[in-house]
DNA sequence: AAAAACTTACCTAGTGTAAGGTAGGTAAAT
DNA sequence: ATTTACCTACCTTACACTAGGTAAGTTTTT
């Protein structure tokens, strides 16, 4: 039904299409470089385009770091969501599912531990973006554990705001090694070794 | 017995003097900027140089990061044993008092955390430093914990390769945590935990 | 339905400035 | 007499972003 080969039709449509390019090269090179690192003009070549003509989209790099990260944040949790749903509630599961699928995109992996990293001045463009993630996140797990313990899924001997911060501070430590050595770290079976210790 | 004041006497004594400012200079401006983010003007204006002065010392950007890196990794590894010395070399005990150390040098843990990431890209001049860094401590540790699980110190139902990797995550990922919020987090308390659920 | 008016997606060319590093010198220490 | 520590002045490149234009798409007017 559709003309694809070399005209793309309308303006919305290649409006949108060219965003959705963008992201994605902007993502890569993040990744790779680092905000302070990463070159506009990178993007802008992977993405095909020039650099003003990147510009015209996104009025400086960072508003564009800002609508990665934006971005990233609303597929993940959406994913979470959804895993959590499938697995009847239950956390620990749903926890290692999301460790196995991180597993599968390291370039994602690698952005936010970077961004992460760099964000920690507080002059940087995402510093608060991962501060409020961050409690918004702990929030919403100290809720699910406490549930958990309830129910008996985990145990009750440590508080559940501990368990949060152990459980994020295992998962971005994971990620750091196996970034580092991919084929020497099997981050989801650490991942459930961990969670084993916090069976009841 | 030493004359301070205005004129500092030996050369070599000036040149000491001046390599560890700028030592210490470039080891806060790394910490709070990352290697990209570092400006060579200002690591020079902080150890009162310009930059010309400081790249007579470190012949540039690149040497001066290695050692920077070199400097601190001597200085922990002494620490590190000292400690596992005064403790009776009983590990768990000798490693939380490393992280109640981390907590009084926020700068050099933000320094090692920051560093850490900028280095996952393979063309990052502290790259090997990192791995060699990893794989070295790693060794360390698993030989420590395989001693303490034959003295029954830490549990024996998990390798000793696998609780070293968790060991780490942990630290990094508590400090990553405590770097971003550092009234809400107690990381040596955090570890402390974590070290109780390693016992056998 | 077609022309006119406007908006959008980009481009080429250029600007300002920052940053790593060099050249070559002076003055103090050896 | 020579080496060392450091400076001023400069160079080159890189990089985020602007100015101003063109051509295609879209809306309005007749």
């Amino acid at each position: 039904m559709k003309q694809s080969p070399t005209p793309r039709r309308t303006q919305a449509e290649r409006t949108r299409a060219s965003r959705e390019k963008i992201i994605r090269s902007a993502t890569e090179t993040f990744a790779q470089k680092g905000f302070r690192g990463a070159k506009m003009a990178d993007i802008a070549k992977a993405a095909n385009l020039t650099e003003p003509g990147l510009l015209h989209h996104f009025p400086s790099k960072t508003h564009l770091l800002m609508e990665v990260l934006k971005e990233r944040d609303r597929i993940d949790s959406e994913r979470m969501r959804a895993t959590l749903q499938q697995n009847g509630n239950h956390l620990l599961e749903a926890s290692i599912e999301l460790v196995e699928h991180n597993q599968t995109v390291p370039g994602l992996v690698q952005l936010f531990n970077l961004l992460l990293a760099e964000s920690i001045s507080a002059d940087h463009p995402a510093h608060e973006f991962f501060i409020e993630r961050y409690q918004r996140e702990r929030e919403h797990w100290v809720q699910a554990i406490t549930q958990a313990q309830q129910n008996g899924e985990v145990r009750a001997d440590i508080s559940a705001e501990t368990l949060a911060i152990l459980t994020f501070a295992m998962m971005d430590g994971l990620q750091v090694q196996w970034l580092m050595e991919p084929e020497k770290i099997d981050m989801s079976e650490l991942y459930r070794v961990m969670m084993e210790m916090l069976r009841a």
